[in-house]
This record gives C-alpha cells, sequence and structure tokens, in this order.
DNA sequence: CGCGGCAGGTTGACAATGTACACCCGTCGT
DNA sequence: ACGACGGGTGTACATTGTCAACCTGCCGCG
C-alpha cells in the first residue's frame, strides 16, 4: 500500500493523459493538450517520460494492473467456476465498452507492444491472473482438458476479437452481426459442452 | 470487366501506400512518402483522393476484395465443409501474417472503420463469403446448429483476436502462449466436438 | 479553327505536433 | 555557503496533413 498519491505532476500526466484517450481517442492525446490540461507546458511530460509512447505505455501499466486487480478479487470469490470466468471476461468487455481507445492502448496497438519491460510484466500478471480461473474451470471439469495455457489464449483471443471488433465501430447490430456479451456467452457454452468428453 | 489498369496514377499511389504499409506500417505512409514512391508531388494525391484515410480506405477497399475473391473460389471448390473452413481461415491468417499492418488497416482500425460506404461494402462481401462456407460446414453437421451469423461472427472474431494479437507482437512463443493456426484448429475442434448433440 | 473548362499536377504556405536544447529556480546534502 | 540536480519554462525545428493559387495539356463545342 503505497506508491500512491504523492501530489506528482507525473501521476497527474497520466490521468490527463487516460482521460483525453476516452474523450477524443488516441490521436487527442498530444503533449500539448496533457500539459494544459495539467497546468504544465507542453514539455513538462518529457522530465518524467521518454517520448509520447511512454505516457501511453504508463496509462497502459496502471490499466493493466487494475485488470489484473479485478481478476484476483474474482478468483478468490467463493463463486462456481465459470461464473468467475463469464465475470472476469464480462470486466474485460466491460472495460472495452467504456474505454474503447483505452482498451486498444492495451491490447492492439502495436507502437505499445514493442515497449517491452515493465508493461510486458503488467500485462502477464494480468494474463496470469485469467489464466488462473481458467484452470479452475478446467479442473472443475467445466471446460475442456485442453492444455491451460492454449485455452486460456484461445479465450482470451475469442475475447479480443469480440471486442475489438466491437471497439471499432463494426458489429453493429443491423448487420446482423452478435454482441460482444453473447458472443462470450455463446463460446463459453459451445466449448463446455464438449468439455467432459475427453 | 473493366475499371483496372488505365495506367493510372492513382492506382499507383494506392500500390505505394499498401507497400509503405508492408515496409513501416502505418505511421511510414506520409501522403510525401507516397507521392515520392510514385514520382509525384506530395499534394498529388489529394487529386485523387478527399484526405490521408481517402486513401488508406482505397488500400483497404481493394484487400478486401482480393480477400473476397479468395473466398469465394474456396466456397466453389470440391473440398470438405470443414476442409474449406479451415483453408479460408488459413488465407487470412497468412494474409495477417505477410501484411500485418495492412491486417490491422482493414480489420483494427477504427478511422478507418468509420468510413462506410464503398469499403463497408466491400467489407460485408468478404464476411458473406465466410459466412457461406460457415454455413456448409452446418449443414454438413460439422458444426453446431447455432445461427449462422452468430457462429460465423464468433469464429471471425476468435480468428480475428488470434490474429490481431500476434501482429501486434504480443504473443510470442517464449510466454507458453498458442500460435494463429494452432488456435484456430483448437477452436474448431472443440466446436465440432459439442456440434451434432443438439 | 479557336477556345473554355477541367482533370490532374505543381509550388507555397500554414498550423499542429513531437522532440531537442538552453536556461531557470528551489531544495538538499555536504 | 554552495553546487548539483529534479522539475519546470520558452524557443526552435523538422515533419506532416491540408488548403489555396496557379499551371497546363486535352477534349468537346461554337
Amino acid at each position: 500500500m503505497s506508491t500512491r498519491q504523492q501530489t506528482g505532476t507525473r501521476e497527474k500526466l497520466v490521468s490527463a493523459a487516460a482521460a483525453l484517450l476516452d474523450s477524443g481517442g488516441e490521436g487527442a492525446v498530444t503533449l500539448r493538450a496533457v500539459g494544459k490540461a495539467v497546468g504544465v507546458s507542453h514539455n513538462a511530460p518529457y522530465k518524467h517520460f521518454e517520448d509520447r509512447g511512454a505516457l501511453l505505455a504508463a496509462v497502459a501499466i496502471e490499466d493493466f494492473g487494475m485488470l489484473a486487480e479485478e481478476s484476483a478479487g474474482i478468483r478468490l470469490s467463493p463463486l462456481e467456476p465459470t461464473v468467475k470466468l463469464r465475470r472476469a471476461l464480462g470486466t474485460l468487455i466491460d472495460y472495452g465498452r467504456e474505454h474503447p481507445s483505452r482498451y486498444r492502448l492495451l491490447f492492439s496497438d502495436p507502437g505499445i507492444a514493442a515497449r517491452g519491460g515493465e508493461l510486458e510484466e503488467a500485462a502477464l500478471r494480468a494474463f496470469a491472473g485469467f489464466a488462473a480461473i481458467v484452470g479452475e474451470c478446467q479442473s472443475s471439469g467445466h471446460l475442456p482438458e485442453t492444455p491451460n495455457v492454449a485455452l486460456t489464449g484461445l479465450l482470451y483471443a475469442s475475447a479480443h476479437g469480440l471486442i475489438d471488433i466491437e471497439a471499432g465501430g463494426r458489429m453493429r447490430r443491423e448487420k446482423g452481426l452478435v454482441g460482444v456479451a453473447e458472443g462470450m456467452d455463446l463460446l463459453i457454452d459451445l466449448l463446455s459442452r464438449g468439455g467432459t468428453t475427453d
């Protein structure tokens, strides 16, 4: 418990960047705008971040941490494994719906992905939490005995695909495409149906 | 048959943009660079496209058409339904591997998705071809009787997720994550196992 | 034939933006 | 007392999308 509120300009910068991301997309996150939002000059961010990408990466790290925490909370809760799984996927879906640009930053931005280090660790932590939940579903016989990483990756990728497509503006109802939540439910249903048959 | 090779600068611009996309990512597609590659001035593109986005959209439309054609070819071939499905997904996967930036442009770029019209039609045509193949698999009992759009959307989204994650640089072998092709195979296997049980 | 228009191209200018550099100030450790 | 250094500021610059004014060869029409 710490690493928090030391009045830091740095944290304000990260928050401002996240807010801009939400309101205007990645393009709206200009160093000048971020600076103005915090009340500093457009060059101040450079005292805290290597470059624009590092600022975005900081946003991503923070959000990955948040997602990992939620995931952990769900895992430790006394719910049925499949319920946990659906709930974990639900938080991801909600996050993607409420913060499409941030979602894309974390999960779909090549520029960010390249920037390893701390960010990569944060991402892996989040993934690991999810994997654990999938593992519980497998142990309890609700999901096939496929190797855990493979199945987790598949579920994660499917969720990502659905969310990403929706976030990208495709998958409108008019086209008859299925929604994100329905899509995941469908997938889980289909997977668990073939589950017990080894 | 026409609307083709009239020596047009326009087509050269599209090709150059596609090439730059391949070699240096979306960021490398500057109007100046495209112009230089074609041998015209940096403002020439404006005589053919509304703005930079329209140029990118043209690339996307062309590629969507190509993918739709491939899809149609596969559908009309005398293969087993599931083989067709795997092959159709395979072409998508290959396309994503060979042209990651272009793939993202078509399937994962919010700026492009917003630009409806001709592009949307092209995308829907490609999707329809894929849906038809999925339909064949369902009729032949190889895939569950779930409503076609839903299942198609799910398969398409899963493939997209896997490809997108790989294209983004995540999903490295070292992390133990499954590869794109293996992921799709796994999904199809799991789905078809529960299929006949309605 | 002459000529007006127009598609397609050119140059120049502009504002926004990421980034580099030089400078400035207040707080500490010594 | 003081020097270094974290955190800030302002200026400057190259790159880029976009706009506007201008040019130019071709084509249809009088």
